[in-house]
RNA sequence: GGCGCCGUCGCCAAGUGGUAAGGCAGAGGUCUGCAAAACCUCCAUCCCCGGUUCAAAUCCGGGCGGCGCCUCCA
């Protein structure tokens, strides 16, 4: 059973969804004025995972949303600057985020609401009326308020102590007044130009933690499982989501709340003034792969601070290069694809949605060369894979699992100790841990657009085999580095020659 | 000032009481037209000091070092 560790009581837990085995999680999306960066996606793709454990490892139903904030200072500034309207100015940014997420292979969650949509809006205005039914709130000069004295849970999640707080650690002071300084906002009177809606709760806008409250009980109803989002979300965006829910709902608003880590660059914390705040499409720039960078986000615990470099990309495609050229070896085995490339078609996972089966008994067959059989090793890793996500989502650990698989099967191919049967059994394997690390089929869908068309790569192989047939190795090697300077790696097989991007 | 986290091989990174996973890099060997890929072998006693225990990287105390939140931020 899987465990996730919840912020609200920080303790791991067992996880089992509250209705009728679907999960219905939130994760808080990005604010649509700029193009997220790669902390932003280390958060994204870390739900992501969750999502996949929940979905192929636990066999859940899921119902996720990730919303767009569009409505906020920030997308209101910009709107005004480039004198465009909120969404001619926020299209594009969602657009961008669309893009990056696929590149990174984040499944698409089943909900993306954005918050300026009319039922997100109305959502809004009924839980602002919903509060001041239950005396949460104040309203001051056009603005509504939420009074933080009217909720004595309040504080539960970010457990502050506010009678210790340092000097120097600001409490906003609201251009309007507040009663309490720690009191927010939660339905704001638009200043002229601004763009305002009226929803029930007056002409204004919503404040910046009402539409996750509103879109997330709009779509969900009642508790939700998970509550997802970057570390920094706990306070005051969450805590001040659950004052707002359950303040109008009077009953729990999230059982679990799952918070991400912050990722580093080169030691140094991202900020737009030191220039590291790198997106997947300078990522991509520098010459590396979304698949390297997916797979450099999962080498590490989710709830650990993960530093990024460059060095730590170049590590990243080295491993998994060497995951992917191990399932290469195994589909000449397997046949049909040999001597084609890494990429090659007849691929495609071979396990079907849900919980992945037991590895297919009587597989036994001859001993590896380390003594163990493939089916043996094939159980082992599945185990170990599944023991590793399912304690708070240990990729690491989970990645070490796969490893392991890929020596025993390297060794027994070498040994010739494999036959079909069981290649395709280490594949299947292979594909069901793939379902959610998400990172094999990511790369193959970038090697599926190689920079030399596939038509060239296969022509030139011919032509270099009969090189190689007449021992002109000099015109066989002119090929090959030819190919490798565009981006094409071949490698001489029992098999044949097979190709693959660098 | 309050709350909290972290410090494991050159690099990345698991492990939270039973005697150090995995990856990258490196050294030697096998295979090989070459080049790769692959395999085999080698490569750490866990920041320091004290304590608890039959047993500690793992628990407790004290240092040293790094970081986060308390303010917009994934």
């Amino acid at each position: 059973m899987l465990r996730l560790y919840n912020t609200l009581t920080r303790r791991e837990e067992p996880f089992a969804p509250l209705r009728d085995n679907t999960v219905r999680m939130y994760a808080c999306g990005p604010t649509v004025y700029a193009r997220a960066h790669i902390g932003n996606f280390r958060t994204f793709v870390c739900v992501d995972v969750l999502r996949r454990t929940l979905k192929y490892l636990c066999g859940h139903a899921m119902h996720e949303a990730v919303n767009y904030t569009d409505v906020e200072d920030k997308t209101i500034a910009g709107a005004l600057k480039a004198g465009q309207s909120l969404r001619e100015f926020t299209d594009p940014w969602i657009a961008a985020f669309r893009e990056d997420s696929a590149q990174l292979g984040i499944e698409a969650p089943e909900e993306t609401p954005r918050a300026t949509d009319l039922d997100n809006l109305t959502a809004m205005g009924e839980l602002v009326l919903a509060l001041e039914k239950n005396g949460h709130t104040y309203r001051r000069d056009g603005s509504v308020y939420f009074r933080i004295a009217s909720l004595p849970d309040y504080g539960k999640l970010a457990r502050l102590d506010h009678a210790g707080m340092k000097d120097g650690a600001r409490v906003d002071v609201d251009e309007y007044g507040k009663d309490d300084p720690r009191d927010f906002v939660l339905w704001k009177a638009s200043k002229p130009g601004e763009p305002s809606w009226d929803a029930g709760a007056g002409p204004g806008r919503p404040g910046w933690h009402l539409e996750c409250s509103a879109m997330a009980l709009r779509l969900f109803g009642g508790p939700l499982d998970i509550h997802a989002g970057g570390i920094d979300l706990i306070f005051p965006h969450h805590e001040n989501e659950i004052a707002q829910s359950e303040g109008a709902t009077k009953q729990p608003f999230a059982r679990v709340w799952v918070h991400v880590e912050h990722l580093f660059v080169e030691n140094e914390k991202m900020s737009k003034s030191l220039g590291n705040d790198f997106r997947v499409a300078d990522i991509i720039a520098r010459g590396h792969r979304a698949s390297a960078l997916r797979y450099l986000l999962l080498s590490s615990h989710y709830r650990k601070q993960l530093n990024f470099t460059w060095a730590g990309m170049d590590q990243a495609e080295e491993s998994l290069r060497r995951i992917v050229d191990c399932l290469a070896r195994l589909e000449d085995v397997s046949g049909g694809t040999g001597g084609r490339g890494i990429n090659g078609r007849g691929g495609g996972p071979s396990s079907p949605p849900g919980p992945p089966e037991p590895p297919p008994s009587g597989v036994g067959g001859p001993s590896t060369a380390r003594g163990a059989t493939i089916g043996a090793s094939i159980d082992t890793a599945q185990r170990m894979f599944r023991e590793a996500l399912e304690c708070d989502l240990n990729t690491a650990a989970a990645l070490a699992a796969v490893f392991d698989l890929v020596r025993d099967v390297n060794a027994a191919i070498d040994a010739k100790q494999i036959d079909r049967d069981e290649a395709d059994a280490v594949r299947a394997a292979m594909s069901g841990f793939d379902q959610v690390l998400g990172v094999v089929s990511l790369r193959r869908a970038e090697d599926a657009r190689p920079p030399v068309p596939v038509d060239e790569i296969e022509r030139l192989i011919e032509e270099r085999k009969t090189a190689r047939q007449q021992r002109d190795f000099a015109a066989a090697d002119r090929i090959r580095h030819e190919l490798a300077d565009r981006g094409i790696l071949l490698e001489d097989n029992a098999g044949g020659t097979r190709w693959k991007r660098k």
